[in-house]
DNA sequence: CAGTGGTCTAGACCACAAG
DNA sequence: TTGTGGTCTAGACCACTGG
């Protein structure tokens, strides 16, 4: 009954995975440890290899497991949990609270960027970029102030988008298709200038995500959201 | 040369991916538009269904389509971007840093947590909980401030730990498996408390996280962490 | 060099859900 | 009912990389 051998079939991926993570959450396999290869396990659990495989590789993604070619596959040392955020445009984020989403477009211009703006922008020195300011309201109060800077020579298009009906948040990620980007999370203390925008007190600490796209090379996009004092950003393990 | 047959071969899953992506940015499928089925598309590309099949199941998963089974794959009506967050042990993320990792432990005992820690414990009502609040350093500058609870009923062995030696942090990740839990991520603004905590001025903007973890049905922990100001966490698309 | 994971294939059966 | 994606299999070859 204690043998290696023959444990009733398993020949689903998610039996397999469940399995391993038995294994591993009662310290069958170790930190650091060499699990058996796919070949064995396959045939001590009676399935294919690449069911092995599928169930292994989705652990691996998951951060339990490390695979390497030939040293093959490890207990991860150190379990690395990974949390995946679901970034939707902000219309939708707040329609999906059931609240009535509005938006006021607060300015737009061809300005030159201050530097931290020019630095991650990586291009010609002294080019002028297009700078809009927004806010998005949930049932008329506010709820983020958008700061966005456009590369107008990524998107030639939006010198002339109507930012007034459609705010930037949409208009780019309909039109412009992007390859990569960036993000950060982090707080500040509001200012003045967006304690009045956000009809909060000065001095207030918000919530702030900055993101930057690019796509073929060049920087399309960057911008910076401040919420409103009560945000949260939240996602399950 | 501008037919649909016979284009030159892709046989890998990345290269269908590809393929399939390049479509969708080109508008070739458009939003909410039906994509030919798994069979069509592998007699196209001249792979097999497998590869078809890994290479959308991948792109459903990162938010490009919808797939259900009979009704088809259509192009994902609001494409929402997945960002993966690694959420590590303190100690790394600043050894990751290169900076010298300390801890302190500020507090710890038996107490009746405040209502809204009873609220998600879901637990009996007046029960004690294990509290405890640390500090985490990175070369000797303040860096987290960590306030936990811990629930003593799934974690029996905690209330004999210690907790000078390892911060709970750590000792949970290792000692406690876990199976799922909910994070949140929010700023506030440092009480008089917060700021002695963490050596900065009252009112500054931190960020925090919030996270819970159960495993088989009971709540293990809860914890809240609020970082230095100047924090940023961030990650790439 | 040789062992391991990574992938592709052709075929098969199944589970789900739309009509 | 029936079309679609979801999965499993057995076998094969490839790519990477440790020893």
């Amino acid at each position: 009954m204690s043998d290696t051998a023959a444990r009733s079939d398993m020949n689903s991926w998610q039996a397999v995975q469940e399995e391993a993570l038995r294994r591993i959450r009662s310290r069958q396999w170790r930190p650091g440890e060499l699990i058996p290869n796919e070949a064995e396990l396959s045939q001590e659990l009676g399935c294919a290899r690449a069911t092995v495989n599928r169930a292994l590789r989705n652990l691996a993604e998951a951060g339990f497991l490390d695979r390497r070619r030939k040293a093959g596959t490890r207990v991860a040392l150190h379990p690395v949990r990974k949390a995946t955020l679901d970034i939707s445009m902000i219309r939708q984020e707040i329609e999906g609270k059931g609240q009535a989403y509005s938006y006021l477009l607060l300015s737009s211009g061809l300005e030159s960027p201050p530097l931290d703006v020019r630095v991650r922008l990586q291009g010609p020195a002294d080019q002028q970029q297009l700078h809009i300011t927004a806010l998005h309201m949930a049932d008329r109060r506010p709820y983020a102030y958008e700061d966005r800077w456009i590369n107008p020579q990524a998107v030639p298009e939006a010198m002339t988008a109507d930012f007034e009906a459609q705010s930037p948040n949409e208009w780019l990620l309909v039109h412009v298709p992007f390859e990569g980007g960036s993000i950060a999370f982090s707080a500040k203390t509001a200012s003045q200038m967006e304690a009045e925008i956000l009809a909060c007190p000065p001095g207030e600490g918000l919530f702030v995500i900055d993101r930057a796209t690019w796509s073929k090379g060049q920087v399309i996009t960057q911008v910076r959201l401040i919420f409103h004092p009560g945000y949260h950003m939240h996602t399950e393990l």
